[in-house]
RNA sequence: GGACCCAUAGCUCAGCUGGAUAGAGCGCUGCCCUCCGAAGGCAGAGGCCAGAGGUUCGAAUCCUCUUGGGUCCGCCA
C-alpha cells in the first residue's frame, strides 16, 4: 500500500474524467503530475501540481483547472477537503481514517509494507567493492561495500531482480607483486632474513600465507628462479587474499552473489570477442593520441596504439585498448567484463567505484553504451573518502596492513551495525567523517543510536504491555480500534509512515540508499517526539492503564513504527536493537 | 590545459523527475525534572542556497560563465 500513489491515481482518474467531459483537451501527458507532502503542514496533507503542469498545454489558467479538479476530487471519500493555493497548487486534506488505513496496512503487510513493484522484476547488476586481491579491505572499501550492499537491498525492495557482484582484479601485474611478496614471507618462514624493497607488499597479513606455504612446500622453492614458482604462487596468493577478503565482507555482513575473475577473460578469447564486437561497429582503429594538455609527462612520445573510439559515445578522448607492444591495457578486460554483463541479459548495470576512479566513468559508460547499442544503462556511483577520527583527532592506525586502517579495525571496534549505518549517513559523493568515539555515543547527535533507541523503546512498550496483560500480537493490534488515534502528535507519526513507500521509490530511482538512513532518523525523531509528549500528557502514553482498547490502538501505532524501522534497517543491513543498555 | 565531483545557518550536513515562507543536529539565548517515561524536552535568534547571467508560471535544484576546494588525466592495475 502506498497512500501517495493511491491518491495520485485518484488525481489522474479525475483528470481523465475531465478530459472525457471536455473540460480538458485530449492528448495531455500526466507524467509530470505529482502528489507530494507539502513542506509546510499548514498546506494540508498532500499537494498536487497538476493544474500548474497542465495549464500551458491545456491553454487554461492554472487556478481554473485546480478548481475543476478540486470539485471532482471532493467526491472521493478519502479526501476531506481541498484548497486551491499559491500559483495553482491543489492542497488536499485527508480524512482521518486514511491515516488509520496506513497503520492497518503496515500491521497487515509487515516489513513488506513499502515494497514496490517499480522495478518490475528487471535484472540489475550491482558491482561493488572489487578491491584488488592483494590484501585486506580498508576503510575506503568499507564504504563502497556498505553503499553497494545497501543499494542492492534497496533495489531488491523496490522490485528489481538484483545480482551482487565482485570483480576480482587477478589478471594484472599487481598479482605478480603479490606473489613475490608471499615468496619473501615464505623464505622468512623458513628462517631466512628478507628485505622488502619497493614494489613489494610489506603488510603483516602475508606472514601466515608464507607460513602456510612453507608447511606445504617445505624448502622446495628456496633458491629457485621465478619461472619455477611464480605461476603457481600467483594462484595460491590470490586465493589466500580472496579468502581474507571474503572474511572481511562476512564480518560486515556482505554476501556476494558472484565473484567474477578478470583472469578468466585472458586466453579464453573473451577479450577478443568483446573487442570484435566493437570492431564490427567500426569503433576500433589504430592511431596516435594527442599528449595530455598542460601537463605533458617528460617521457611522453607519440606511439601508435589500438584505440576504442569512445568519443562516439560521449567520452572526451579515445582510449587505448592495446599497448604499443601489443598487450592489452587494463581497459580491455574491463570492456570484456562489461560485455559479459550485458550478454548475461541485465537490463541495467551499476558500478560502485571509489572517487579516485572518477576518471574512468566516461569511458566505461561509453563502452557499455557501445556494447549494448545504447540499450543497457550504466550508472556509476562514486564513494568519497572516509576520514577517520578518534575523539575529534585525526586517526591513523597501522596494525597489520602496513599503513592503512582496515575494515576489520573498524568493525572490530564498533561492530557491523554501527559501521554500516554510519557509512550511510552521508551522500555517497560527499566526504564522510567517521569518529570511533562519536559513533558509539548515546545521544540524539548520533543517528545510529537515535534510530536504534526508538526501536528498543517500542520493544520495551510491547514487553511491558504484555506483562500488564494486554494482548499485543500483530493480529490483535490489526483489529484494534484505530479511530482512537487522533492526537496531532500521533498523526504526525502516521503521516511519516505513509511516506515510507514513496521514500523507497525515490531512493531507488536515484540509487541513493542514504535517503533511507535519513528517513529513519526523521521517523525516529517523530516517534521520540510523541514519546516525550507523553511526559507532559499522560493520555499520550502508549500504555493506558485499565483501558486495553486504547492501549492497543496506541501500541498499534508504535508497533507500526517498529515495523518500518525494521524494514529500513533491513535495507541498510542493520539489526534492530531489542533493548539498549 | 582538460575532465569529473563539491560549495546551503557560526559548525556538520539533508533538501524528491524544478514547486508555496529553504530544513535537521550541534552550538548560542530563555524556559522545563521533590513524583508518575528527562541517557532529555519546549521556545527563540541565526540564510544574498559561493557570485553573475540565462531557461519558465516558478530555480538551492536545469544551462552558460566566474571564483574557491577535492579527485583524476598515454603502455599503473
Amino acid at each position: 500500500m502506498n497512500l501517495f500513489a493511491d491518491i495520485r491515481a485518484a488525481v489522474i482518474s479525475a483528470l481523465d474524467a475531465m478530459v472525457a467531459e471536455g473540460a480538458l483537451p485530449d492528448g495531455l501527458s500526466f507524467d509530470n503530475v505529482t502528489v507530494e507532502p507539502p513542506r509546510d503542514a499548514a498546506h494540508g496533507d498532500m499537494a498536487t501540481n497538476a493544474a500548474m503542469v497542465l495549464a500551458k498545454p491545456a491553454r487554461a489558467k492554472p487556478r481554473d483547472i485546480a478548481e475543476a479538479l478540486a470539485a471532482k476530487l471532493g467526491e472521493d471519500p478519502r479526501i476531506a477537503s481541498t484548497e486551491v493555493a499559491g500559483p495553482g497548487f491543489l492542497n488536499l486534506r485527508l480524512a482521518p481514517d486514511a491515516w488509520q488505513g496506513v497503520l492497518a496496512a503496515v500491521l497487515a503487510e509487515g516489513t513488506a509494507y513499502g515494497r514496490s513493484d517499480m522495478g518490475a522484476g528487471q535484472k540489475v547488476n550491482v558491482e561493488y567493492v572489487s578491491a584488488n586481491p592483494t590484501g585486506p579491505l580498508h576503510v575506503g572499501h568499507t564504504r563502497g561495500a556498505v553503499f553497494g550492499d545497501a543499494l542492492a537491498s534497496l533495489l531488491d525492495y523496490a522490485g528489481f531482480d538484483v545480482t551482487r557482484e565482485y570483480y576480482i582484479n587477478d589478471g594484472g601485474a599487481q598479482v605478480d607483486v603479490l606473489a613475490r611478496s608471499v615468496y619473501l614471507r615464505y623464505l622468512e618462514a623458513l628462517g631466512q632474513e628478507v628485505a622488502f624493497e619497493d614494489g613489494t607488499y610489506p603488510g603483516d597479513y602475508l606472514i601466515p600465507v608464507g607460513e602456510a606455504l612453507a608447511r606445504e612446500k617445505g624448502k622446495a622453492w628456496v633458491g629457485q628462479p621465478e619461472e619455477v614458482w611464480l605461476e603457481e604462487l600467483r594462484n595460491y596468493a590470490t586465493d589466500a587474499m580472496m579468502d581474507l577478503i571474503r572474511e572481511d565482507l562476512a564480518a560486515l555482513g556482505v554476501k556476494m552473489d558472484k565473484f567474477f575473475s578478470e583472469k578468466s577473460l585472458y586466453g579464453t578469447g573473451r577479450i577478443e570477442a568483446a573487442l570484435a564486437d566493437l570492431e564490427s561497429k567500426g569503433l576500433i582503429y589504430e592511431g596516435v593520441l594527442e599528449p595530455p594538455k598542460g601537463k605533458t609527462p617528460e617521457d611522453w612520445e607519440p606511439r601508435e596504439q589500438t584505440l576504442f573510439k569512445s568519443t562516439e559515445h560521449g567520452d572526451d578522448v579515445d582510449r587505448p585498448v592495446k599497448k604499443s607492444d601489443g598487450s592489452w591495457t587494463y581497459f580491455a578486460p574491463d570492456i570484456a567484463y562489461h560485455y559479459d554483463k550485458v550478454s548475461r541479459g541485465f537490463d541495467a548495470l551499476i558500478d560502485v567505484f571509489g572517487a579516485d576512479h572518477g576518471g574512468y566513468v566516461k569511458r566505461m559508460k561509453a563502452a557499455v553504451s557501445a556494447l549494448s547499442g545504447g540499450k543497457v544503462p550504466l550508472d556509476i556511483k562514486l564513494t568519497q573518502l572516509v576520514r577517520l577520527f578518534k575523539n575529534g583527532e585525526p586517526f591513523k592506525m597501522s596494525k597489520r596492513a602496513g599503513n592503512f586502517v582496515t575494515l576489520r579495525d573498524v568493525v572490530d571496534q564498533v561492530g557491523p551495525d554501527v559501521t554500516r549505518f554510519v557509512m550511510l549517513t552521508r551522500k555517497n559523493d560527499a566526504p564522510l567523517d567517521f569518529d570511533f568515539d562519536k559513533v558509539l555515543e548515546q545521544s540524539r547527535e548520533n543517528p545510529v543510536f537515535y534510530v536504534q533507541y526508538a526501536h528498543a523503546r517500542i520493544m520495551s512498550v510491547l514487553r511491558k504491555a504484555a506483562e500488564a496483560g494486554v494482548a499485543v500480537d500483530d493480529a490483535t493490534l490489526q483489529a484494534a480500534d484505530l479511530s482512537l488515534i487522533s492526537d496531532e502528535a500521533e498523526l504526525t507519526v502516521a503521516r511519516k509512515l505513509a511516506e515510507w513507500p514513496r521514500l523507497v521509490e525515490i531512493a531507488a530511482r536515484t540509487n541513493e540508499p542514504h535517503r533511507v538512513a535519513f528517513y529513519l532518523y526523521e521517523l525516529a525523531g517523530d516517534f521520540h517526539g510523541l514519546w516525550n509528549r507523553g511526559n507532559d500528557d499522560p493520555s499520550l502514553r502508549f500504555i493506558q492503564e485499565g483501558d486495553a482498547a486504547t492501549s492497543q490502538a496506541k501500541i498499534a501505532l508504535a508497533r507500526a513504527v517498529s515495523v518500518v524501522i525494521s524494514a529500513g534497517l533491513g535495507i541498510l543491513g542493520v539489526t534492530p536493537a531489542q533493548e539498549m543498555r
